[in-house]
DNA sequence: CGGGCCACCTGGCGGC
DNA sequence: TGCCGCCAGGTGGCCC
């Protein structure tokens, strides 16, 4: 499920039910997810209190007793719940907690992972050394993406969603932001205009907020933590819709456009954005 | 270093 | 009903 506000919305549903429950048990239904579990993943997390959640990027990160972080990217379709259902498929993560609590990691498609490391090698983790800028952070504005797109050759939907410049668009949200920018998402990120930038810089920001305002988007079955699910997706102006009329109310009716970039799907208005 | 492409997986859906 | 191809919210790694 997972772009900013989904993970952001999965990491605030774990600091509600488990900030400060102790570890017991953790038990793994197999040896990898898109990578192995690190040696002694399981023997590392038990008997340790979460301190709390954090999230950096699309990455979810818990503080442990003892100086540990215990880090989960739920890839495509990752969940976690806290009850004591019975195990269903895909379940692959079990840990069970002091206070009788359970949560488990559900991923179908096995592109989520988890590792666990000391507090200070958190910065030279590779996964996370390299990150851009975080778009909710006081860091981010149009100066910002000026910066990080000058030079890039590469189309501006794919320079949004590259986490090395900036973190936590996937492709829902570059599509819809762009699209709220009124810019065209083939355009050469390093060709931005500095109002352009700035633009975008703002769509960007309030479509994140929004969405997150809105408990993320629910494409599919995907549930929160607490079962609800995320109603984002009612307010998609473009994503998904190809060929339905554009909500733009720029010039005659026209509908929305797909095209591929990177191999995955773009939506966008070709009036409204140029 | 930048950019393009492939890989990793399962499941759901539309079309025949 | 069944099979097939295609698509899906991500990202690391390989190649040039």
């Amino acid at each position: 499920m997972p772009e900013l506000p989904e993970v952001e919305t999965v990491r605030a549903g774990l600091a509600k039910s488990l900030d400060g429950a102790r570890i017991y048990k953790v038990q793994l239904m197999r040896p990898n997810l898109r990578l192995p579990f690190p040696d002694g993943f399981a023997q590392t997390l038990e008997n340790k209190r979460i301190l709390g959640f954090r999230r950096r990027a699309k990455y979810i990160l818990a503080d442990l007793e003892g100086d540990m972080v215990w880090m989960s990217h739920l890839g495509m379709s990752g969940s976690f719940r806290v009850s004591k259902d019975a195990q269903i498929k895909h379940d692959h993560v079990i840990m069970d907690f002091e206070d009788g609590q359970r949560l488990t990691f559900n991923d179908p498609r096995r592109f989520g992972f988890m590792d666990v490391f000391g507090a200070k090698d958190e910065d030279k983790h590779p996964y996370l050394a390299h990150l851009g800028v975080e778009p909710l952070s006081n860091h981010f504005n149009g100066a910002r993406i000026l910066e990080a797109f000058k030079g890039r050759k590469t189309a501006v939907k794919q320079a949004l969603m590259d986490q090395k410049l900036i973190v936590g668009v996937g492709n829902i949200y570059a599509s819809e932001s762009l699209y709220m920018a009124g810019i065209h998402p083939e355009r050469e990120a390093g060709s931005l205009k500095k109002v352009e930038a700035e633009r975008l810089a703002v769509s960007v920001v309030d479509v994140l907020r929004a969405a997150l305002v809105s408990g993320g988007s629910t494409l599919r079955d995907h549930k929160q933590l607490d079962g609800n699910t995320g109603y984002f997706q009612h307010h998609f102006n473009v994503y998904g819709k190809k060929g339905q009329d554009c909500p733009c109310g720029t010039g005659k009716i026209h509908s929305i456009q797909s095209l591929t970039q990177g191999g995955r799907t773009t939506f966008y208005c070709p009036v409204k954005q140029r």
